[in-house]
This record gives C-alpha cells, structure tokens and sequence, in this order.
DNA sequence: CTAGGTGCAAATAATTTGCAGAGGC
DNA sequence: GCCTCTGCAAATTATTTGCACCTAG
C-alpha cells in the first residue's frame, strides 16, 4: 500500500563536501516516511519524538541539505512560513490549497504549461520555474466529509497517468494510420501506413500490459484522480489528424505531411515530460514512448521526401515529353509552312 | 503620460466603522502615488520622507485598511514577506517575476484560467482564487538593458486589450455571418444572417473608433506587450465557427447551432471578464459587448426553435399526405379486389 | 464625549547565525 | 587532525499587539 520506499542511494545524492551524520539520517527519514507539505515545525514535532536531543536549528539546517540534495523541495503556500515537499522521483506539479483543512492536492497540466510558456515567450522572459496555486475549497471540506487518505504515490500516478496517454496517443495513432491505408494511392506509401498501422497494434498490446502490471501494485490506483491533465496527444493531435484525413481533396503528400505534425507533437510532449522527472516508471514511459514517435517521425519525413522527390521527377518527364512534342509540333509547322 | 490619478471617490471606500484621519491619507496617497509592488518598508520609507513622526506600526495598519477598501491587495512573491500591489481598478492578474531586477511583470490569461477551473471541476474543488507565478530572468536583464518604465497603468492595458479581442471579434462574427447569409436556404433564416452581418458592420465601426480614442490618451500605449493573452473568441471561436459552415452538409439549422455555440462562448468570455474588474473603460467594454453577443445568442435561439418547428409541421404534413395517400391507395385496392 | 487612530515599545513567529564542543573520514 | 555537524542561545526579519494618548465626528 504504497509506503515512501527509503532513497536506495541517497550516498550519491549527497552535496559535495558534506558528511553522514546520525542525526541527519534521522531527520532525513522521518521526512522521508511522512506524505504530503510539512513545515519545519510538523518535522521539528516528528523528531521530537525519536529524540529530543535534537535542535531546531539542525532541523532547519537539514531541510535545507535536503534541498541541496534534490530530496525536498521548499513551497509556500502564503502561510508566511515554508512547507516542504517530497522531490526525489516527484516530478515538479501544481497544487489546489484548500484553506479549510489546509490539505493539498497536486497535479499537472502540460496545457497549462504551454499557455505559461506561450506568455513568456511573447515578453521575451526566461521562465525557470512557475507557480500555479489554487486556493479554495476541496470536495471533501464543501461536502463535510473526511478527506480519504491518499496512498498512492505521485510516482505511480504519474506513471499511470502516462500509460494512459500513451494509450489513448497510440489508439488515435492507430485509427490514423488505419484511415490512412485505405486513402493513399501511391502504393509504397501505403505499404508505409499499413506498417505503421500494425506497429501501433503491437505496441499497444504493449502497454496495455504495463497499465494492468501498475495496477497491480496499489489497488486503489485506478480510482485515483487524475494527475496529469493533458488534451493534446489524445483528444486533440491524432484525432485532429484523422479528421483532416476527412478532408476532401486529401493527396499523398498532404497525409504525410498530417502525419508529421501529430508525430512530432506527440514526440515532443513526451519527451519534454519524460525529461522533467528523475529516473522513474513514469520517465521510461515518456522517453520510450517519445524515441518510438521521433522513428515514426523521421521515417515519414523520409517517405515524405522520397514521394515528392519522385513527383517532381515524373512532372519533369511530363514536362520534358510536353516540350518535346512542342518541339515536334513546331518542327511540323516549320515544315508545313 | 498616466500617472496614478487619485481615486477619487475614495471616501465612499472606507470600510464601515472606519473614520478619516490625515496620517492615513498621506499614506494612501503615497502608494497610489507608486507604480508596482511595494513591501512594507519599501511604503515606511517613502512615507518617512514625507513624515519621519510616523511608526512603522501604522503602515501596516493602513495597509490592513487598504485591503479591506479594495484599493491594494497583498502579493506574496516567496521572498518571505509581503508586496502590495493597487487592486482599485486593477483585476486580478499573474505575474512574471524577474529574479534579477526583482521587478515584475503582469499578465491574464483566460485559456490558463479557462484550463485551471476544468482542473478544480475535476477534482471537485471550489477555487476562490489562482496565483500563477513564473519565476525567470526578464528581457531586459538578460539582454543587458536598463528596462523601459512602463508608463501605461494596467487599467489603460485591459482597456486596449478588451477592445483588440472585442474588435477581432467582431471582424470574424462578420465574416461568420457573411458566409452565413450565402449558405443558408431558409428566406427567414437568411433574413437574420444579413441582419446580424450588418449589426457587426457597424459595431466594428464603433469598436475601432474607440480604440483610437483610447490610443489618444497614452502615445506609448499600442507598443506595450500584450496584458491578456486569449485565444478563445479571436482565433478560436468564431473562426473555427466560420470552418465548420465550410464543411459539408452545413443546413440551415446546423448553421444556427454553429452560431449559437460561437455566440454563446463569447458571450461567456466578455460576460466572465467584464465582471472580474472594478468600473473602468475595460470593464465597460466587456459588459457591452457580452450584452450584445447574448441579444444575438438569443435571436439566433429563437429563430432555431422557430425553423425546428416549421420542419416540424411541414414534416408532419408531409406524413399526413403520405399517410392519406396510403389509405386511398388502400382503399384503390380494397376496391379492386 | 466616545470610538477610532497613532506612536512607542514590547511581543511574536519563522528562520538564521555565532560559537564551542562532538564526531565522521 | 581537520573539517563538518550539532546544540544552545542570541540575532534577525517581518509583522502584530498592548497601552497610553490623540483626534474626528
């Protein structure tokens, strides 16, 4: 049921030129065991009870080799003090604050991200890090009810919430390619669709494995709100693609060319979110899936080019054939005059 | 050259059971005097040039006060204490923060507070209000330069903006209607197209006779950034109305659901935004034009429920027919045999 | 005349720091 | 043995409060 497994190698994670110290190990799992935003008093309180040798000071002296050390990441909630949170395998998210039970809820939303990106770039500012914090109230606080207990860790969510996508990318992908055979003409490049069709069968199979394996490890995964928001990939790219396959008037090349861009807009999502966390299911997911879309990617900008490469040729034969029988038909008229 | 006009009816601000008092003015004076986003002591020292008799104790009382009339609102920027900025006039907005130059920079933006309000529906969440906060260096201090004093006050900003979004409105609900009044067969519904096309027409006129009123009163204004970044109505909403007719199988009572749902989502951005600021030229602009596009949602509403039940009868007519001809037929052959 | 408003000094609250002794490598 | 870690107490920073006096309505 999904308890904070112990950092295997929090030696490596270790700032240069510090030491172990019992008391440091102390404070670190203690923070380690504990879910959710604590303050450095909630932590203070936590080690109190194991020993109350140890100081405040060393409380908030660790807090902060925790932060050096990638393990905690320090948040403010507008309290007017600092909470910290898990960052080790916790990739960085945004938080609804409910001001009645002061609980916090976590997500991600890639949309939300391209909109702040969008904005920053239209004022020429380098972003490094952006906030986005909600506060209200939460469905059990408005509901009087008791908030149940979340076990799940934001690293399975995470990785669940990629399966998902990845699932829903590959299932329109399929559809797209799957539309795509039966609308070309040039018979190598439906010999490419027809590939990529069957590849995206097979890797689905794939990782609808995975999700039931995931599944496997905390019961109650499934029924878990979701993590990451994100309309792009599944409701909007390949969909998007297959409906202008819709299209009257659809050639050979402008499928390609349809292809091209859901290829690489699910590749760079992908690859952008998997590089955002460290080494986790949810990362390998990401990256996998992203490495698979940027081969689909360049093997369509290779057909691409190919096909109009050998339209350009058979429209200079046409145009070579057309001027030769001007000529001859000049020649002819020159003859007839 | 917009320098923070005093408010002037501030008096009628004053929140309930509060009484006027010199030190108090002079304060309030001195921050509406200041543009961006002052702490505490950035306000002390300001009011110490003036006074040197006034403790600290009564800027942070006065600041209180502010609050409670509306005209600052308390920005928290992680630094570990508080800035305030104006809120008389001012809607709700996020921020850019500049890690460098310490100065920040504002924006709006409805598609992230379109995409925050689907992440709290998700989760059940009462949002009462989102901070969104992107932390990066600013253009001007990456580039070396000394940033340019922005003299437009961020009322003058939503203003021009609310009239840009309005007036790109406007031009695509005119070509929708436009193509509208060419495609539809119905002579009543054609009737209405041309109505609402020319209605457009003018108001457009209106519209940009406005802008370059407003322009007139700050000659830098047109080249400031964008404050409220929106893709809904301009690029989205009634252009993506304006694709749909050109599909095929558009009939007359789709072409009036497209209009509805064009009209009804801009209806829905003016109305939400209109509200979110205190009486100004901007809000004027929204509440307007939201007013405008729901008399139009509600024409377009009627004359669908109209033609619903002309097809209706004339269906129901046709049934008759054809089941009074099946009887004589009937009957014909009762006859016969 | 009475409920605010104000200055001053002291309180609070979160966090940081100086210093002397303890402990890891 | 040297450099880091730790506890303790004192310092710092932003903000609030108690209290005696002042002032607007």
């Amino acid at each position: 049921m999904a308890t904070i497994a112990a950092i295997p190698d929090l030696d490596r994670l270790r700032p240069a030129g510090t030491k172990r110290s019992s008391k440091r190990d102390l404070i670190v799992n203690a923070f380690l065991k504990q879910e959710g935003h604590l303050s450095a008093d909630d932590l203070v309180d936590l080690i109190k009870r194991e020993d109350h040798r140890i100081s405040r000071a060393t409380v908030y002296r660790t807090l902060q080799w925790m932060e050096d050390a990638g393990i905690a990441r320090k948040v403010d909630f507008g309290e007017g003090r600092f909470r910290f949170e898990h960052s080790y395998r916790h990739p960085r998210h945004f938080h609804l604050i409910c001001k009645t039970c002061n609980r916090s809820y976590e997500f991600l939303s890639s949309d939300i991200e391209a909109l702040v990106e969008e904005v920053a770039a239209a004022r020429a500012f380098t972003a490094r890090q952006s906030v986005v914090q909600v506060y209200g109230t939460c469905d059990a606080c408005s509901a009087g009810r008791q908030p149940d207990e979340d076990t799940s860790t934001s690293e399975m969510l995470f990785a669940r919430d990629a399966l998902r996508i990845a699932i829903a990318t590959e299932r329109s992908g399929m559809e797209f390619y799957g539309r795509g055979v039966k609308l070309v003409k040039d018979p190598r490049a439906r010999e490419i669709f027809r590939k990529l069709a069957t590849e995206e069968v097979h890797h689905l199979k794939t990782l609808e494995n995975r999700y039931q394996e995931l599944l496997k490890q905390d019961a109650r995964l499934e029924s878990r709100p979701t993590f990451l928001f994100f309309k792009g990939a599944a409701n909007g790219l390949f969909s998007t693609g297959t409906e202008q396959l819709r299209r009257d008037g659809v050639d050979d090349l402008e499928a390609y060319r349809i292809g091209i861009r859901c290829e690489r807009g699910s590749h760079r999502f992908f690859k952008r979110y998997g590089e955002r966390f460290e080494d986790s299911e949810g990362k390998r997911i990401f990256l996998e899936f992203a490495e698979e879309e940027r081969e689909h990617l360049e093997l369509l900008i290779r057909e691409y080019r190919q096909l109009v490469k050998r339209h350009r040729i058979s429209a200079d034969q046409r145009r070579l054939k057309s001027s030769l029988s001007k000529r001859a038909k000049a020649k002819a008229r020159r003859q007839s005059a």
